[in-house]
DNA sequence: TGTCCACTGGAAATCCCGGGAT
DNA sequence: ATCCCGGGATTTCCAGTGGACA
């Protein structure tokens, strides 16, 4: 049944896009200086999650490695690395001059001067959910290297720029923007139908039923490969050879749980356990929900830094905070889309 | 309309931990 | 073994805000 698992993980680059040809161009434009061993243009790519920002940006930066003899470029997710030191490593690491690094002997502005100093080939990074990063003065730091294009990516314009100072902004102001919009439906089916047929064997699923997994996907692209992976996972071990309907509807829960279930793991204990009171108790003021915590842990956290775990859960997807300062209260996510 | 105050979120202080230095 | 340092996590402090209610 699956021939070739890679094309069905959620990070795997395709060799082709479909469908965002317009969005590719633009990028490569902004790119092109880069051939002229010039500075790129700083990008924002913009849109929904699973409408293809990530893909295309490492799609375009890997066609440009194609046509240029001699470029670095790193991919640095800023929701794993959320700080200014784990940021400036991951750029470094990306040039491989991480080796002698220690807190003592390193400062972190020898970091900053290491990156400043670079003089090999140009140097195109990728910050994908650029919001999630704690200290925004990272991006400041961006713009004191030479030889480096940054290719930033989020969901909202405004998440990203709400947290900058003026400085900032102003210096994003001119950065070229792409809007990415969610997938239709067809544009769905097309990408499913040739992740089947690089990873699937011949016949393994019928249009019929990728149309089913697009339609439960409503424009996500991720969610749609997620669903097309479960069930293929779970048509190998019933052991037959064609992905059914039924296996489709029974993968689609799956394919939607397994990303809540992923970002829950990565929840801490007294996280998990706000979480769970939500998940039990569904809408609830913040006093009534930090009243609830303290009964069930034995050494509750000040109520500040609850609030700062809430935010980050909302930023996780976890949960819906409603209404503002006295208003507000705080329910688990269930749609998930 | 005005006052009250539960709540938010920024900033700064402080705690805590790991790892090099002595 | 102990000290010291930097960085992340947490706490402390507090100004600001907008519903609730008279």
């Amino acid at each position: 049944m699956i021939t070739d698992a890679r094309v069905l993980q959620p990070e795997f680059t395709p060799q082709e896009v479909e469908h965002r040809n317009q969005e590719v161009n633009v990028l490569s434009n902004a790119l092109k200086p880069i051939m002229n061993q010039e500075p790129g243009e700083t990008t924002l790519l913009l849109g929904p999650s699973g409408a293809g920002k990530t893909c295309i940006a490492r799609f375009t930066t890997e066609r440009l490695r194609e046509n240029v003899l001699d470029i670095n470029s790193q991919y640095i997710n800023c929701w794993q690395d959320y700080t200014r030191f784990r940021v400036l490593y991951r750029i470094l690491e990306g040039i491989g001059q991480t080796v002698d690094i220690h807190r003592r002997s390193t400062p972190k502005d020898e970091l900053l001067d290491r990156l400043c100093n670079y003089d090999g080939p140009h140097y195109v990074i990728i910050l994908d959910e650029v919001d999630q990063l704690e200290d925004k003065s990272v991006l400041y730091d961006l713009y004191q290297m030479r030889g480096l294009t940054a290719i930033l990516i989020t969901n909202r314009e405004e998440d990203l720029f709400s947290h900058l100072d003026d400085r900032l902004t102003s210096r994003f102001e001119s950065s070229v923007r792409v809007n990415f919009d969610k997938y239709h439906l067809d544009e769905l089916v097309s990408i499913l139908e040739a992740r089947a047929r690089w990873g699937l064997s011949e016949r393994a699923i019928g249009r019929q039923q990728l149309a089913l997994i697009a339609d439960a996907a409503a424009g996500d692209a991720r969610i749609a490969i997620g669903i097309l992976r479960n069930a293929a996972r779970q048509a190998d071990q019933q052991g037959t050879e064609m992905i059914t309907t039924d296996i489709v509807e029974g993968a689609v829960p799956d394919g939607r749980a397994e990303v809540r279930r992923k970002a829950a793991e990565k929840l801490r204990k007294h996280q998990r356990v706000l979480f769970e009171i939500l998940t039990d108790e569904g809408e609830m003021k913040p006093g009534e929900l930090y009243d609830e915590y303290c009964r069930r842990v034995d050494d509750p956290k000040t109520k500040r830094t609850v609030r700062n775990y809430l935010q980050k859960m909302e930023h996780y997807r976890l949960i819906i905070a409603d209404g503002k300062k006295r208003a507000r209260t705080y329910r688990p996510r269930t749609d998930l889309s």
